[in-house]
DNA sequence: TGATCATGCAGAAACGTGCCTGCCAAGTGG
DNA sequence: CCACTTGGCAGGCACGTTTCTGCATGATCA
């Protein structure tokens, strides 16, 4: 009946059933199938149901390429992480990372989005071989390449952690670094820590360098001279080294505050070498999110930067970027962190507890 | 010159420019560009160089979808997450995961691919809305729908972890885990354990099923009663309250060994709260990945899967059937898992290191 | 009763590539 | 001198959708 040959496919070719075979089989024409599938057009239910058991029937599943290539939306968001060293990139922050992942990955799916993990690297080759609807970035340094390509493209860009310098990305998410690590440093002061010592990172990141900045105000303005280590993050061994290292300096702190996930285990364990009791003869706080430091002897305070917070607000900015939704806010959004103090940072324990050690994480966002 | 009429776009519509952009300014067409940017036909190096040279000069990109859409092949390939509860999903394994994920993505980037996270629910507006060569499926279930589904429409499908049932999986990858408890078990005995108990799980997967029958025949094996609490592995408070009432009861074993990563700490903490030394009154093992437990008190001994050697070899063998290499071997690939050894399963301490107390992770695939 | 309009659907033009076919010129052996 | 190969490139079709346009048909209304 219609003019179109099918017989050149003969119904199918690769195996799956293409939106001309639907039409064939119903014995409509191909707009009427892309409508009632669609839900536009003005169809009568009949037609719309019919269609849609045929298509049921055939297993049809409409081509992702070719209606990508149609409507020029994929939805696909690149999820960009910066490479530290060669080939594979470590997250210093591991269970960091994991979790913004996570959650991410939800808001994403939530909306109709699938995630792409893709380098930091400005590989062409991997880059241009994906069609991608926007693109989130984990941290991004100044200038990066792979930011100012990406918005010269049009596409929007949402970073975790503020931009440096003039990087033009759309919107971005990040917590307060400075007030926390302020915050948290009067922590350890009320608690009695007379020398706070910092365990910090080599690398020029934006987390580093302002929590680092803000170690470094404060210690001017209370009048204490600063004490600490800087290691290269990304190497797994370093961290050790670096806090065996600060607890063996002549001028000992008696508080340490690490910038890093595995700081916390790494200087509980110099602390034991050096017989060092925590929290009698050393304050601890470490910026983590793993669970681990609930249970540890002692428990140990933690910084938590509330990565599923940020993960979701991420994606939803871009979300709305992408569908041109109206930014209702600004496009900076600001996350608070959460000190979860335990035994670590306190000199006299508060109250002796005999519940579950692992608090449920009770951040829904 | 060329009848291809380019005024109806003028250059560029969406702000990027097409091939037909770059024939008309290089002044030839659209045929000699595709063959000169893709290295085919037969083209002196003066126009390929040429051609190259106003493509990079007009920011020419490919169009992904089109590309697509005409080879059949998007570069794209799924990582499939079972999803525990409702929204998000919950690695157990969470270190393990990440690993595992981290490995695949990095051989997948270094042979071209990226991988797209996807969820193990059949939500077909998601996985319809994306062109996937093939698909990674971690730990599937019996009948699992996706993979079927998957393989329906001609997709290969490698899986992390063996099908249970009939599962047609393309090729898959897992550990010998009955082997590792077997043999963990003994390690555990011939450190003086005389009652061994097991901390499991209450889910049906491969990995908790293929365990605790090792566990129980080993049992059987050497005469023992079985002594094991098993508790919903997704949640992240039961897993403590697990161990402490596995350490409560009247049959109280004289080793441990947890089959997910967090038991290691629950199990330490328990221990602590009813006064049980490592490793004089319990020993203690815990399958993780987690690099804490070479810097707990005491160091505890861990079983690992290998996470990163499992991410490659999965990518490897899947990207391998995608392209038609021809399988240069069996289509099931076992990884062997490692015991490291430290303090908690050991009656007597061996030495006394005074070296790093993290050791660096080793296995590079 | 003829003009207007909503309804139900079909035709066909894109979207931007890749690649098969084919034309023209220059060299080459018989 | 001619058939024949070979290099160098252009035309045009196809991939499978979405969607704009438009043609019928019946209903409504002045």
């Amino acid at each position: 009946m219609s003019r179109t040959d099918t017989t050149r496919r003969g119904g199918r070719q690769g195996g799956r059933a293409g939106i001309r075979d639907v039409a064939a089989a119903a014995g409509v024409s191909i707009t009427t199938v892309s409508d009632a599938l669609n839900g536009k057009g003005r169809l009568p239910d009949a037609t719309r149901r019919h269609v849609r058991e045929v298509a049921e029937r055939l297993g049809y599943r409409p081509s992702a390429a070719a209606r990508t290539l149609r409507t020029g939306k994929s939805g696909l968001i690149g999820l960009t992480v910066t490479t530290y060293g060669d080939e594979p990139f470590t997250f210093t922050e591991f269970a960091y990372f994991a979790e913004m992942a996570r959650a991410a990955t939800s808001a994403a799916l939530a909306r109709g989005y699938a995630l792409v993990i893709l380098p930091a690297t400005s590989q062409h080759d991997v880059w241009s071989n994906v069609a991608l609807d926007g693109t989130v970035v984990v941290d991004p340094s100044d200038h990066d390449p792979v930011v100012t390509e990406l918005v010269r493209q049009g596409l929007p860009v949402v970073s975790d952690g503020r931009p440096a310098g003039t990087l033009p990305v759309t919107a971005w998410v990040d917590n307060d670094h400075e007030a926390a690590v302020l915050d948290l440093l009067d922590h350890m002061a009320e608690a009695g820590a007379r020398r706070i010592g910092l365990l910090t990172g080599t690398t020029t990141d934006t987390y580093t360098r302002l929590s680092t900045s803000a170690y470094l105000r404060w210690c001017e303005r209370v009048g204490q001279d600063p004490v600490y280590e800087a290691y290269p993050a990304h190497d797994p061994c370093a961290g050790a080294v670096a806090a065996d290292r600060l607890l063996a300096r002549p001028d000992r702190p008696d508080a340490v505050y690490g910038l890093f996930d595995p700081n916390g285990t790494d200087l509980l364990a110099a602390a034991r070498r050096y017989g060092l009791r925590v929290p009698e003869d050393l304050l601890l706080v470490c910026c983590s999110e793993s669970t681990v430091y609930a249970a540890t002897e002692p428990p140990i305070t933690t910084l938590s930067l509330k990565p599923r917070r940020i993960g979701t607000a991420v994606v939803q900015l871009l979300i709305d970027a992408i569908e041109g939704v109206a930014a209702d806010g600004p496009l900076e959004r600001v996350i608070p962190t959460e000190l979860i103090v335990r035994t670590s940072s306190q000199r006299r324990p508060p109250r002796r507890t005999v519940s579950a050690p692992r608090s449920p994480s009770s951040d829904r966002p």
